[in-house]
This record gives C-alpha cells, sequence and structure tokens, in this order.
DNA sequence: CCTACCGATCGGTAGG
DNA sequence: CCTACCGATCGGTAGG
C-alpha cells in the first residue's frame, strides 16, 4: 500500500473539495484504466495509451497517480466500493443472512457478463500473493473482510435455523468464497460448460433450507 | 500450443534415444525453470539468468526452447505428470472413488508445503484464460481432463452407494475443483488462517459416508 | 501539468 | 542436413 492510496483513503473518495478539478480528472482516470484493464489486462495496457485516451501527457497522468501500481490500486478499490454500493447497499443484506446470499448470487451473475473484470481480479488476486506486490495488503484485507461479512451472515442463518442439519458452520465462508474464486477460474477458461450463478445456487440449495430469489 | 512442444509431446518425455545429451540438457534446464519459475514467478525470471544457472548461453537455452513460455508449458506438463505418477498413479485411484479422492487429499496436503508451485499454477491459469495466451488450449484441456476424471471417482462412489443422499453428483467435480483451486488463492494471501487439506477434507465428509484415510 | 529524455531490460533472431 | 551451442545485436517498450 504506497503513500498515496493509503492518504487517499484517510479523507475518502471524492472527498477532497478543495481541489475539483483534480479529482474529476482523477476519476476520468480510474474509469479510463479499469476499461482498459479489463479489456486488454493489466499488463497490456499502456500508460501512454491510458494518458492519451484521457486527453492529457503521461507525465500528467504521473501526476495523478505516481506508478502504474497506484493506479491499479484506485481502479480495485473503486470496483469493490461500487460493487458493495450496488449489489449489498447500506440496507438489510448487512444484517440479513438470506438478504447477503441473494446480493451475492446477483453479483455472481452480474459477473458473468463482464468478463473482462473476472479476469482483472482472478489475474491480479495471484499476482498479488506475493508478499512484496503493491496490492498484496489490500488484497488480503480484502479477502478477511470478506470472509468476515460472509461468515456474519451464515452466522445470521444457524442462529434462525435455516441452515440444513448436515451443515457445519465453521469454515464454510472460506469454502463458499473458495467455490466462488474457483468457478471464476474454470468459466474463463470454458465460459460455454461453466455456469457460475447456477452452480452457487445449487451449493447453497445444499446449504439453506429456502429457496433464494 | 508452439511446435516445439507438439512433436515432443509425439514421442513423450525423454524419449528421443538418439541424442542423450540433448536430453538431459533439457531435463536440466526445466528443473532450474521449475525452481525458478516457483520461486520468483514467470515474469520476473529472465532467461538469462536460467542459461548462466545451467551453463549454457542464452543462444544455447533458445536452441531447446524457442521462447519462454514454450519453456513454461514443459514445466507445467512435467510438473503434471510427476504430480499424477506420485499422488494417482497408474493404480486403483484411476477406477476406485475413495482412491482418487484419497490421492487428491494427499495431493492437496503435499501443495500446502510447496507455495512456489502453488503461487505458480494459480498466477498461469488466470493469465492463460486469455484466449490468445500460449498456455490457453494447455490450460483448458487440463480442467476439462481434471473434471471428467473426478466425476469418474464421483460416479463410482454413486454407484457404491457411498454418497450421503442430500448430494447431487451432477456437476460436484466443477465444484470440487473450484473449492481447491479457490482455497490456494486465500491460502497464498494468508497461509497462517487458512488449512486447505482441512477444508477438503471437511467438504469431503459432507459428501461421502465412510472417513478417507 | 508540459517536452524531452534516462538507464535498463525484455523476448527473439541473425550468421557461423 | 543434423545437434549444440556462440557472441552480438535487433526493434520496441517499460516506468519514472
Amino acid at each position: 500500500m504506497n503513500e498515496v492510496a493509503a492518504s487517499r483513503r484517510q479523507h475518502g473518495p471524492g472527498a477532497s473539495r478543495n481541489y475539483p478539478k483534480g479529482e474529476r480528472r482523477r476519476a476520468q482516470i480510474i474509469e479510463a484504466a479499469f476499461t482498459a484493464f479489463g479489456t486488454v489486462g493489466y499488463r497490456n495496457a499502456s500508460m501512454l495509451q491510458l494518458a492519451a485516451a484521457c486527453g492529457v501527457s503521461r507525465a500528467g497522468l504521473l501526476h495523478h497517480f505516481p506508478t502504474k501500481e497506484s493506479l491499479l490500486e484506485a481502479v480495485l478499490e473503486q470496483r469493490e466500493r461500487r460493487d458493495d454500493e450496488r449489489f449489498f447497499g447500506t440496507g438489510e443484506a448487512t444484517r440479513d443472512g438470506l438478504e447477503y446470499f441473494a446480493s451475492m448470487l446477483r453479483l455472481v451473475a452480474h459477473n458473468q457478463d463482464h468478463p473482462g473484470i473476472v479476469s482483472l481480479f482472478a489475474l491480479l488476486s495471484s499476482e498479488a500473493s506475493a508478499p512484496d506486490h503493491p496490492a498484496h495488503p489490500y488484497f488480503v484485507a480484502r479477502y478477511e473482510r470478506a470472509r468476515c461479512a460472509m461468515q456474519s451472515a451464515i452466522d445470521d442463518l444457524a442462529h434462525r435455523g435455516l441452515l440444513r442439519p448436515h451443515v457445519d458452520p465453521v469454515g464454510l465462508s472460506v469454502d463458499l468464497l473458495a467455490l466462488i474464486d474457483g468457478l471464476q477460474i474454470q468459466w474463463l477458461l470454458s465460459p460455454h460448460d461453466i455456469d457460475m450463478p447456477e452452480r452457487l445456487r445449487a451449493r447453497l440449495r445444499d446449504i439453506i433450507k429456502v429457496e433464494l430469489p
């Protein structure tokens, strides 16, 4: 986690009231990078082309994001923030286990329509397993948060007696997140053979007593 | 899949009787590349350093493996061949479903002692999801084979009445392979929090009536 | 934010 | 017409 990303996190996204032009440009760059990374991949996207797409020079781009990796981190964070808002919101999904898994199903179905994003995250989560990778702390924290949130949803279901009797809730969040990640790999390689939401739904049907929407 | 790798596959590994010196050198290079890829990663390993480690020049290295990708493919194939021989053998695992999953548990336990290899495969399976990646056909075929082999094992267990009543065998091989892959990602990021063989064993306990060794 | 550049390294290929 | 290399260098691109 570099200093730029860390300092930006302190005052949150888009919260720099004093430099509206800089924030707009920054948002534009993140948007362009998001598209580029998701289509041609991270490595094949060049900072020069990205700068050109945003109407700035490479040096101008480097003013906002001093390294390519820092831009990558910003893209990842925005993506996660958007997914959270769109699929989990600030509403019931954080407390209601059924709502949580319904949201998860919608997210996985959405991912199946956007291979570029899925590919980007799959690639980066592997790259970032190297301890010296700039996005390593981000991904470690991301999975810890994901496991924690999902385990809360599972505990809620267990408390309401909605888990089937054979299910062991201990470590179930690890298994289900692993299933989702692993399905992405097989789906990326054989998109016509693998149906991610269908597989996840089948697994959830084996875990939860009631049918999800 | 380039021509060199394709022609080598025709007569199998180490089967070029006429050029023992070349085969030895080739094996030495694969061994060195295997170590290098597994420690510093594929992209960070340079052909020049690899050549030096084998006591040949870069041009000499390129004589045996005309591209870095072709060397990568040779490493992947050797790794898969060794794993298959070591953990699945030519024996019971190809017919006995219980033996198959016992072997799978041993393989996963073995992987947990070799993070470099796990990291390499995780990284490459993501990279290779790009249709124009040299290892794309290899990984597509690899997963198809893996699903087929595992589904045979599952069908054997179903036929012998060893699956628990709530289990749906359809697509179960997809789910279990996804679980294994996904566990690797989380384990690479948080090795102290995730126990891959333990999680797989727990999942198999929920599927199979008898306890695996 | 700009132009004008840097030191280093990549994978691949030439002739012999 | 083969294997097993060599020293030298190609054009292009990376992040800064």
